[in-house]
DNA sequence: AAGTCTCGCAACCGCAGGAGT
DNA sequence: TACTCCTGCGGTTGCGAGACT
């Protein structure tokens, strides 16, 4: 017998036995069903465990339905802060490796990250014009987006009593990214990840942007934020308690890369950079720390739009036009790199 | 108020690899 | 070794809800 498949135009081959196979959404007895098989049987051998159950779903379709929405510690609700920075991180390096970047984030799933990545993040890429592949996008993350996520979180971390949406307790608890040398606490002190002056994030790979990302720290803002990105996940401690952002405070689903929206960052995928529309003013600071100068560049632009930590949804907002220029021309140095 | 559009999520699929026989 | 079955992974998409017109 041949059924369509739910989401494909292609046939499927199904016995006999099979012809009664539920398909789609799962119903509450279900759920409640393959909860109390589990817990009376343990999880595995899931074709067996189906038919023993008396669920009339495949052994993958339970499989699915238990790790990706009934089990104990899946974590639901928005991603944090944190979780973001982990994910554009591990993501860099791994690629589509889900369950890998999911083994790092405690209580979170493949299908989640996977979700969070195709909606957002490869939303973002499209409305920069970018291929979500290509290096600048990924530069672009790098060196413009994850350091925003560090500087929220920082934010977030130093001040406590903010009318921030994105509070402390987003980094509460024992989770962590980066290094095992320190941990973030509650105190708002002292966090790895955030550590002022010394901010781990990725050994060697986050460390320093293209000179052209410099240029924006031309501008005085002032502040004395330095990040030092240098962690590395593999020895962190992920051991992430499974409530410690449960209530957390959560952050807008488009609320980061959106502040960069209105660049225009790169028109066509298969080239690196786009064409250089300005003259190369490549102004490398005496620091020659972007962390230092470009954030705080674009930390000062925020404000002075009102965007910063506020938490909403900042697509709609316009750059002013120096703002607009300045980050312009930081991203057509890359170009000129 | 009704219709349309957009977005996010849940759940499907095919495939690859491991385990067992 | 070859075959079958099971499990896990990554890619894809239908559907519901909310936003928009």
């Amino acid at each position: 017998m041949e059924v369509k498949g739910r989401t494909r135009s292609t046939t499927v081959q199904i016995s006999e036995d099979e012809m009664d196979l539920r398909r789609g959404p799962w119903t509450v007895d279900e759920d409640f069903t393959l909860i109390n098989y589990i817990a009376n049987h343990g999880e595995g051998r899931w074709n067996s465990l189906a038919r023993c159950a008396g669920l009339k779903r495949t052994g993958k379709s339970c499989r699915l339905r238990w790790l990706n929405y009934l089990r104990p510690d899946v974590r639901r609700g928005n991603i944090t802060l944190e979780e973001q920075l982990m994910i554009l991180d591990l993501h860099s390096r791994w690629g589509n490796r889900w369950s890998k970047i999911a083994q790092h984030l405690p209580g979170r799933t493949d299908n989640e990250i996977k979700n969070y990545w195709r909606t957002r993040v490869q939303k973002h890429a499209k409305q920069l014009k970018c291929d979500v592949n290509s290096k600048q996008f990924k530069d672009t993350m790098r060196y413009l987006w994850m350091p925003r996520l560090v500087e929220r979180i920082q934010a977030a971390a130093t001040a406590p009593t903010s009318t921030s949406t994105v509070q402390a307790g987003a980094i509460n608890g024992t989770s962590s990214i980066g290094s095992a040398t320190s941990s973030i606490t509650s105190t708002n002190t002292n966090h790895h990840l955030i550590n002022n002056n010394n901010l781990d994030i990725h050994a060697g790979q986050m460390v320093l942007p293209p000179a052209g990302f410099n240029n924006i720290g031309q501008r005085d803002f002032g502040g004395t934020a330095q990040i030092t990105p240098s962690y590395t996940p593999e020895n962190s401690s992920t051991g992430a308690s499974s409530s410690d952002s449960y209530g957390a405070p959560q952050i807008s689903p488009v609320s980061d890369l959106t502040d960069y929206y209105n660049i225009p960052v790169c028109n066509n995928p298969s080239q690196d950079y786009f064409p250089v529309g300005y003259p190369d003013q490549s102004l490398t600071s005496p620091s020659g720390n972007y962390f230092n100068t470009g954030l705080l560049g674009l930390q000062a632009m925020e404000q002075s739009n009102q965007w910063a930590l506020d938490g909403a949804d900042t697509s709609d907002n316009l750059w002013n036009v120096e703002d607009t220029w300045f980050l312009q021309q930081q991203l057509n140095n890359m170009n000129s790199l």
